[in-house]
Order: C-alpha cells, then structure tokens, then sequence
DNA sequence: AATAAATCATTGACATTCTCAATTATCCAT
DNA sequence: ATGGATAATTGAGAATGTCAATGATTTATT
C-alpha cells in the first residue's frame, strides 16, 4: 500500500524480480494485487469521504441482511474493536445507524441511513471504476474468471 | 488479518453476508483471501522466526537477481524505511547481507547467506504447505489459472 | 427459577505498520 | 565542477492491529 501505480507498464526496474520464486507465491500474488488496487481504491473513494475499510462496513449496512457488528467483524476479517471504531464514525456522520438485534440485545445490527444509501450508491460507482482499473490487464471474461476463483477458494463455490 | 480460520465451512454465521454486493468486489475477495492466508502463512513461518514481510525478502535475496533496497521496496509494495528494517533484523540473525551495487554504489545489493539459504529452502516448503491450505477449495488446475490471472492482471503476461 | 458460562459491544493499552520529511552519499547531466 | 536527481537511512507521528477487561444480555445447567 505503499509504492506508487502509475508509469507505463514494463518500464519499471524492479520488473526484473517477477523472475524471483516468490513471484508463483499465491499469497504474495494477492497481497500485491490488493496493494495496487487499494491505492485505486482509496484515491476514488477519498472523494466521499471514504476508505476501503469503511466503505466496506458501509456497504454491508447498505444491505438488506441486517448485520451485527460481529458478523461484520467476522466477514471483514477484523477485530471487533475495529468495527466500532468505523461505526462510530459513520455513524457521526449519519450514514449509518445501530438498532438492537430483535432476537438477541447484545448485539447491534447496523444499517445504512437514506443518505448513507445515497452515499454508497455514488461510492459503488466509484469503486468499480477503480477496480476496471486495478484489473486493466484482464478481459471482463478473466475478470469474471478471477472473482469466480476467489469465491470459490473463499467459499467453495462453483466458479 | 484477525478473525479466526479453523471451524468446518459453511457454518460460520457471518456467511450470510456473502449475499452482500461486496462480495462481487474484485477489491474485497483479495483481501479476504489473502487475510485468512496471511494467518496460515504466519503460523507457518513463525518456526523459523519469520514473517510474510521477512520471508518475502529473504526470498528476493536468496534470488540470483541481485535485487537493491529499492528494488525490493518496489517490488513488494513497502516503503523504502520498511526494507530497511527487515533486512537489518535478518542481516542481525546473520541470514541476509548487504553488498554495495557495482555499478552505482549508493544502492545496496542484498543476498542471502549460505544460512539465509537453508532456512530460506525450508520456509520455503512451509509456506507451499501454507498456500495449499489457504487454497484448499481449489484444484491444482484451478490453483495455476488462479495465479496466472494474478500475474497478468499485475504484469500483462499470458494467463 | 436460579445460577453459571458464554457472547456481544465497548474501552483502553500496547505493539506493529504506514507514511513522510529530512539527511548523507553518490550518481548523472550539463 | 556544479546542480539536480536518486539510494539508503533515520526519526516522528498517524493509522492499524492485537489483546485483555468490563457490563449487558443470552444460553445452558441444575
């Protein structure tokens, strides 16, 4: 999340390392890919006032799934601690509001406002331009093949 | 990087949320794969006192590229200052060290000693023990076009 | 029904990592 | 030779990650 993105592609000197073992490391694959499309990410989201992290949280809220802080927390791949953190701030703002679980009080099901619904809906776009970018190198098929993928390793679906 | 990965698949609560539009996000499906492999990857680093940071730098220097500080900074998306740090931690346990570049003495060429290598070469099957596990849902086939795309979307090769 | 154990959100402390600006040494172009 | 770039390094401050403790509530056990 650190090295700049633009310049011409092939120019760059450090290009030699991709001949480096690591560079057939998976994990180093998606660690870098992430970080490239992050810096995108977060320049197309800074426009409303949103990270990737709390646009996340908002777009879960956005949801019609009612989900708990837990759950976000979980799905997130985030400590708790961290969910009431971006809460708290969304919430300040208005974009989002907590309600007790019916079923169960201790926890808070969070929800996007009208206006955090407008918000995301404008970020989305954003977003998705970002990610166009981020996956330029690849036809909307292998995009398509790619998330297939991911979801599957995530979730052990079909591609 | 926080939330747990043991427990069977299918099971977990905040697999609802997969419903969510977010999980049709290029953006989100790498981080979160590359969150719950990071923890394998950790774990399975931890023995031979490293980390995904250290181990990725130790395998530049164990390379015959000859990569400098600013190379490796590029390369895997860290700041400069970061390099630096890993590298004095790993020339400190002796498994790393710095050579001036020939051709431009500012730079620093770092390789692996003959001790870098040999941890180098068993963290090496770990972290491929780790990869596997982390890709568990995958074929080995679906692995290879996994990664090929990866490594076209970061540098236009053929998938 | 009463108690005990577990879970949720929250807080706060502390560690790790990120991001930048400044410094020194060296390189490159004029 | 001089001036402007670039490499590594240092250090400061912000942002994130990690963890343990707390109060409120639920669930399980008697």
């Amino acid at each position: 999340m650190t090295t700049e993105v633009d310049e011409a592609p092939g120019t760059r000197a450090a290009d030699k390392l991709v001949a480096a073992s690591i560079s057939r490391d998976a994990g180093f694959l998606l660690a870098k890919l992430h970080a490239t499309g992050s810096i995108l990410n977060n320049r197309a989201l800074a426009e409303f006032g949103l990270k990737e992290r709390s646009y996340s949280v908002l777009a879960l809220a956005n949801s019609e799934l009612e989900p708990t802080q837990r759950e976000m927390a979980e799905f997130l791949s985030l400590d708790p601690s961290q969910i009431v953190a971006l809460i708290d701030e969304l919430e300040k703002r208005g974009l989002v509001l907590r309600a007790p679980g019916r079923q169960d009080r201790r926890a808070k099901i969070v929800s996007a406002t009208a206006e955090g619904s407008a918000v995301f809906r404008q970020a989305e776009a954003a977003a998705r331009a970002a990610e166009s970018e981020a996956l330029a190198g690849l036809s909307d098929a292998e995009v398509g093949e790619l998330k297939g993928l991911l979801r599957k390793a995530l979730w052990s679906e079909r591609p």
